[in-house]
DNA sequence: TCACTCCTGAAAGATATTTTCGGCGCGGGT
DNA sequence: ACCCGCGCCGAAAATATCTTTCAGGAGTGA
């Protein structure tokens, strides 16, 4: 007998389809080729031996198996019965229909069912692939971090700046940048204790990962916030917090539910370290509310 | 063969604890210690092999393998997986009992849950509560604006430069402001075709209704998005966009639930926009795509 | 074009499952 | 009380399934 059960990574309970997502563009042709027959039908998947998936995607049985393993699974044996659960739960559980794609002549109702209904999709798929004991640790961190600064471009510049001024109000050091150079400047001054977070979705964004590396480099706590693991900004990570990819057609670019991935997790630190210093910040959050309340017109209800 | 009971029934779905209630008296001695094993923790059963179970139970292989066909299973292969999938219902069924506040002692994957979910829950509720008419009114504004000018402070302000950025992609001429002086300053410069976007949540907040009363005054197409459709900010605005406001709680913040609601809508605004520009926003937005392309590392999906 | 890297599948090797087969306990007959 | 037969039971062989190894080959950059 070997590998108890427990240890540093649960395989994964239902979160496969976005597993399968966020991992797809890191796998090669054969390998997307099962994953896809996996993720499209669990439940026809589940009664296959590796054998008779292997024939189904015409592939070989050793490719079915570093699929499966790929996904997180010790072997083919453990993904077949994730595989078997998932799609019993589909089965109970509500049509899952997949969302059809928004069109160009869509009424503008659909456009917002659709938008609603994809980012609820992202919330979930993340929630569920996100890693609690990576995420603890990079709470752990920040909880304990004499400075903490972050690292963002474009739309994950954003998220950067919310994180930001999350922290900001329950009496964290936080800086965002998002110019290359500055960050870069920045980095350098980092020190153990100090904690940087690189967020970029591709993982490969080098105005980001520069940054994140010098403060590598200098001795810094750095975490990465990212839809490829497999990404070159997770060398230079300490730990590594992964967001889910959604689908993404013409009109839906693909950093619309990245943002709500990403945001997601941000969220999920800001309330973890808001936990963990909770003498100093929940004063510090009724402070903030405190002071910007009279920056409200009188007008527009108070009540509540 | 004898076949006395399995027949052609179907192997069982989820009843099978039933199963094993009813056919218990038939079962020899060793049989039903394995029958009681598989009934009492089905998640646990599924995690062993017919060895791990035999030894379990004190009996053999054989006696596991019986009592899986006795349960109406070509084996023992197909009982385990029909175990994963129960274990897999009986998890997610027991879901939905994180509807609670976040406290601040609670374990970080309950944070993760509590936060997906009434995220979820934060769209659901803009989604149906938002007005398409006035959405559809806000669209078209903007889609033959000449020039779009966008007013919001603190998170509202991330809001307002994740619409800006988005506009931009599609050739849009659009600005974000969170100085309130500068912001004034512009919206003076505003004329008739031109939009003013305000973001509030408090729908109270002056630093964004004096721009936005400033563009009003000289003609421009005014939009507001807020939670509080009978704040100030709603007399100086043509159309009004209301998002949904989630109950908060101390460690919850209600700029975290405003914010998903506000990128809501502000996601429906660009998609429609670009539906109505499709021509032009199609050919925008995959040349932004192409321009920074070159910026992320070609290393990606290699190895590991 | 050549060298190189990495993907890929065939087949060997390891595990898990199923089947076979003989032992043994238990009741009933003498 | 003893013997006989019935059928449950588990050890081990046989088979199926999964995993690993290894070498050929496609694609890529120089």
């Amino acid at each position: 007998m070997k590998e108890i059960f427990a240890g540093g990574a649960p395989p994964a309970p239902a979160a496969l389809a976005a597993k399968v997502r966020t991992l797809a563009p890191s796998m090669t042709r054969s390998m997307q080729r099962v994953a896809e027959a996996v993720a499209g039908d669990p439940a026809g998947t589940a009664a296959l031996t590796v054998t008779g998936l292997a024939e189904l995607t015409g592939t070989s049985e050793a490719t079915v198996v570093r699929t499966a393993r790929l996904l997180g699974y010790p072997g083919y044996r453990d993904l077949r019965l994730a595989l078997a659960g998932l799609a019993a739960q589909q089965q109970s559980g509500r049509a899952p229909a997949v969302t059809a794609d928004i069109a160009v002549d869509d009424p503008i109702a659909d456009v917002v069912a659709k938008l609603a209904y994809d980012e609820q999709q992202t919330l979930a798929d993340t929630a569920a692939a996100l890693d609690t004991v990576q995420l603890g640790a990079a709470v752990s961190a920040l909880a304990s971090a004499r400075r903490v600064e972050v690292y963002g471009v474009a739309a994950s510049g954003l998220v950067a700046q919310d994180l930001v001024q999350k922290l900001l109000r329950i009496g964290q050091v936080a800086h965002a940048h998002s110019d290359p150079h500055l960050a870069v400047t920045n980095a350098v001054t980092l020190r153990a204790k100090d904690v940087a977070i690189a967020i970029t979705h591709s993982g490969s964004t080098g105005d980001v990962i520069e940054p994140l590396r010098v403060a590598f480099e200098h001795g810094a706590t750095t975490v990465a916030i990212t839809g490829r693991p497999d990404g070159l900004v997770s060398q230079y990570a300490d730990h590594i917090l992964t967001t889910s990819t959604a689908r993404e057609s013409e009109l839906r670019p693909a950093a619309m539910s990245s943002r709500t991935s990403q945001l997601l997790v941000v969220d999920c630190l800001f309330v973890g370290v808001a936990q963990r210093t909770y003498e100093t910040a929940a004063p510090a959050l009724a402070a903030s509310y405190e002071a910007l309340a009279h920056r409200h017109s009188p007008r527009g209800g108070t009540g509540r």
